[in-house]
RNA sequence: GGUCUCUUGGCCGAGGGGUUAGGCAGCGGUCUGCAAAACCGUUUACGGCGGUUCGACUCCGCCAGAGACCUCCA
């Protein structure tokens, strides 16, 4: 019934069917963010994108071991050059406060939007700090292989080494004879013997603060060896999936493959998969660039380019429209549109508990179930999912309003299914429950005044009950009539 | 400069050689004291020029435009 889930694999450049290696358990392993400010847009991408894979492979019974890392250490503004401060570290000076203090400030920032985004959290979430002496002994081990060396209490990869044997640039289909000759900075550090050598062990200098004692003196790990360590700590040396935004290809993931295949003699991972970026007026949303817009910005409407807040189902669901695979560009006008999408779909699932089954049914529901299927095992295909949602949608309606009919046995069907896909798996949920208020006392208030102004209809004195809707409406209550009463809603 | 990708109707965004994506907006309608909401229905789309083919928006070539990576960024 669900056949089978293909992926695309970043390394193979084809979509290729997912079978675990050691079922029934999935190994998955994401890149996660450098906590050195707040999360935007861009980093809800690859949460999102990932949770729907991790949802997913777990709806398909697998046991999954879902791994994302946060990066607290070693990440430089400048990679290429060797110099440049720490991020974390530049963010801790600035702020005059530890670095350790920066790091938990945003990590609770990134799990409290994450959360709000509905992803599930990981089930290992290792930071780099935590894992400074499993960094040492790879470091150490790709060393006694000779794929590396020291230089005045640095150590680096030797990729001309590591070329002889092996192959590098595989999973960014690039040359390392290319590369030589378009690198822009073939000066950057000094101490490489080769320039595209990157660190894998940085001696600190005196005013570095974020240091540890190692054999080559104190110092700190270098960026790219954190997800080669906590990646085959916790999921082995070869294992299912590795995730991340598709900035990564280079020189991030290829590093990492290098460092992992120095020391097992193989590639460590089966899938690749890498979202595409958010971008904004076509451009990508970056740090660097200074574009981007926080998540707060936007579940708050903080920001000149949005006229009003979006809710967080709101976000999940216009990502969730356009495939992972391809540039998202953010604008008002898109999430404005999201969220009227989003409205219709939940406005459905609550029509959904109301139906009444009939004799027979006129409608479909396997084939509509089929369908959602076919589309999520097509690589994720979250577009064409909610496509389908949205025709369960039309039939609930339908079905609502007397127009078709549906049996009992597939009106279980149809609840199972629409629950099945839009909560467990797209991970969307219903929000703002405050409509038709049942809360405390000015919930009660204000039934009672829209009771009086039913009254005031009743006896057709459309004056006064104009005035109630319109006082009420002053107070950002908005009153809608129904067939048999009103439903309200704060705005 | 190198490598790669993209160009779909008013907007967002799927898709694939011949058969309806979907959402939003717009328009028409149902309902309603009015309004809002809801629901139903609905309009001409595939950058340009060639080629392959019975047939291409979908494959190939060229041109134009946009973007990504080649420093850090999810």
């Amino acid at each position: 019934m669900t056949r089978d889930l293909y992926l695309y694999n970043t390394l193979t450049r084809k979509r290729e069917r997912f079978e675990p290696l050691n079922p029934p358990r999935v190994g998955l392993y994401v890149c996660g963010p450098t906590v050195y400010g707040d999360p935007h847009m861009g980093h809800a991408r690859p949460a999102v994108t990932f949770d729907i894979l991790f949802r997913y492979l777990r709806h398909l019974g697998y046991k999954v071991r879902y791994v994302r890392n946060i990066t607290d250490v070693g990440h430089l503004e400048d990679e290429l050059a060797n110099e440049g401060e720490d991020k974390i570290q530049k963010k801790a000076r600035i702020e005059k406060l530890e670095p350790m203090e920066v790091v938990q400030y945003y990590i609770n920032r990134y799990h409290y939007f994450m959360d709000l985004l509905n992803t599930l959290p990981p089930s290992i979430e290792p930071q780099a700090s935590g894992h400074i002496i499993e960094q040492q002994q790879m470091v150490k081990e790709i060393l006694r292989r000779g794929f590396a060396y020291e230089v005045n209490g640095s150590v680096y990869f030797d990729l001309k080494k590591y070329s002889n044997k092996f192959s590098y640039g595989t999973l960014s289909g690039r040359v390392l004879e290319d590369m030589i000759s378009n690198t822009r900075d073939l000066e950057g550090g000094d101490e490489k013997r080769f320039p595209l050598d990157f660190a894998l062990w940085k001696k600190a200098d005196a005013t570095h603060i974020m240091r540890w004692p190692s054999v080559w003196g104190e110092g700190y790990p270098g960026w790219h060896i954190e997800c080669s360590v906590m990646g085959m700590k916790y999921l082995g040396s070869y294992y299912d999936i590795h995730g991340g935004g598709m900035d990564l290809i280079f020189p991030h993931h290829e590093c990492e493959i290098a460092q992992s295949t120095a020391v097992t003699g193989k590639p460590h991972v089966r899938f690749w998969i890498h979202n595409n970026m958010v971008t904004i007026n076509g451009q990508k949303m970056s740090k660097s660039k200074n574009n981007f817009i926080t998540l707060e910005e936007v579940f708050t409407g903080h920001n000149e380019l949005l006229e009003k807040a979006f809710s967080p189902m709101t976000v999940r669901f216009y990502m969730l429209q356009a495939h992972y695979s391809g540039p998202l560009d953010f604008s008002n006008e898109a999430l404005k549109a999201a969220e009227q999408g989003l409205a219709r779909l939940m406005k459905g699932m609550k029509n959904l508990g109301k139906l009444k089954p009939s004799a027979d049914s006129t409608v479909n529901v396997k084939a509509l179930e089929v369908k959602a299927y076919d589309a999520i095992n097509d690589d994720m295909n979250c577009p064409v999912v909610l496509a389908h949602l949205f025709e369960g949608t039309r039939l609930i309606n339908a079905i609502h309003d007397g127009h078709e009919k549906i049996s009992g046995g597939d009106l279980k069907l149809l609840r199972n299914f629409m629950k099945t896909f839009a909560y467990d798996i797209m991970g969307l949920k219903p929000e703002n429950d405050q409509v038709s208020g049942d809360s405390g006392l000015s919930g009660d208030l204000i039934k009672m005044i829209l009771q009086l102004r039913q009254e005031a209809k009743d006896r057709k004195d459309f004056a006064v009950a104009d005035r109630i809707r319109g006082g009420l409406a002053a107070l950002g209550i908005k009153v809608k009539d129904t067939k048999d009463g009103f439903e309200w809603e704060i705005d």
